[in-house]
DNA sequence: GCACACATGTTGACAATGTCAACATGTGTC
DNA sequence: GACACATGTTGACATTGTCAACATGTGTGC
């Protein structure tokens, strides 16, 4: 028939197209924002017809979901790593911060996509979407747990610590690639996080 | 022709239309949400044809734009009244803080385009919605200055601690509309706030 | 070795939608 | 009272998500 095409890592045309799919999704998003995501172009774009997707998504918002998801797992990693990196601490607890602003304006659409509500009606119906997100909050829980085992933070409860401060991250984040901004990000971030300590340090 | 309509307010089927698109919209936003928003329906329900809207928003981002901007409008007005019926002091920050979190928990779709780069592109050209944005921030800003002369707020520019400030709300919000918070929204915002009282407290 | 079930992919079709061009009409001005 | 202009309408078109019907390749039980 066609060209083939290329063959993704090991076999592509029958193997993982789930996964092709996937990632071809997220670098047009990542390009041209979740407007420019359609159906019929990514399967163009893979050498592959318009429904082949339905064979792997139920569709096209159960698409998003797997973006959404699949943002929340790196989100996850790269706080988690940020956070070992640094051995924790204060250290720690600002680079988290500084990482998951950074995340979002390197991804704005990406990130809008797991925080813009493409995904409320397929959310409650994709529960491992639900429990990405949840890990990752947990990364933070953690996070204050050790700073409240160190006593470097106020002994309140930790889930709604970690609640107050991811609303603040979320809302600087949001903010940002929102161009709301009135001032450059990091200073932004800089003095939210000198705040925050005041605010939750014990 | 048709029923000729029920006219709205004074004249309608001549008279402004463009209030009454609006509207319409606003109404069809908070009951589906903005995927909802169709120009053909909007102009179905108000007994005029499809492409009537043209003559009033060059676009349908326009038509979002005009939305967004009502909902600036209407949050700045009603964070002033609350901040004035409280007489300003703490009391009225906190209650400017759970009347924005009430605004975006009672509208979510409505706050949704206001924030969620619907009007990106729209937003570079519409300079009223900017300026609208930009007024209802200024309210906070001035509670802020006015909160640092009576020595409440430590002397930072104020400027940086609205910013801080909103982000934090707006996180609140944003995560309160999205189905996130694991805990009931009045109770994270009563957290919240009393750990940016500590935190920007003198 | 082979037939059959099933996963995977394709083509055709359809309704919904945003938008443009061409046309119609009512309103106010000199 | 005629003319310019704002306002509204109809026709048409390309794009999109999605379904139904059809094709095909892959592996399993004999």
């Amino acid at each position: 028939m066609q060209s083939m095409a290329r063959k993704r890592a090991n076999r592509y045309h029958h193997g993982d197209l789930s996964r092709a799919l996937l990632q071809e999704a997220l670098r047009t998003i990542q390009r041209g924002g979740v407007e420019a995501l359609t159906l019929r172009r990514v399967g163009e774009k893979l050498g592959v017809s318009r429904t082949a997707l339905y064979r792997h998504f139920s569709d096209k918002s159960a698409l998003l979901a797997a973006v959404a998801r699949e943002g929340f797992r790196t989100l996850r990693l790269q706080l988690l790593e940020v956070w070992q990196k640094h051995g924790g601490g204060w250290e720690g607890f600002d680079a988290m911060g500084a990482a998951y602003v950074q995340f979002a304006v390197d991804h704005p659409s990406h990130y809008r996509v797991m925080f813009g509500g493409y995904v409320d009606a397929a959310g409650l119906r994709d529960p491992e979407l639900m429990q990405e997100g949840a890990g990752a909050f947990q990364g933070l829980v953690d996070a204050i747990q050790s700073l409240q085992q160190q006593g470097l933070v106020r002994p309140d409860p930790p889930l709604q610590l970690a609640q107050h401060i991811w609303a603040s991250v979320h809302g600087i984040a949001m903010l940002a690639i929102d161009g709301q901004l009135k001032q450059p990000v990091a200073d932004v971030g800089r003095f939210a996080n000198e705040r925050i300590r005041t605010g939750i340090g014990v």
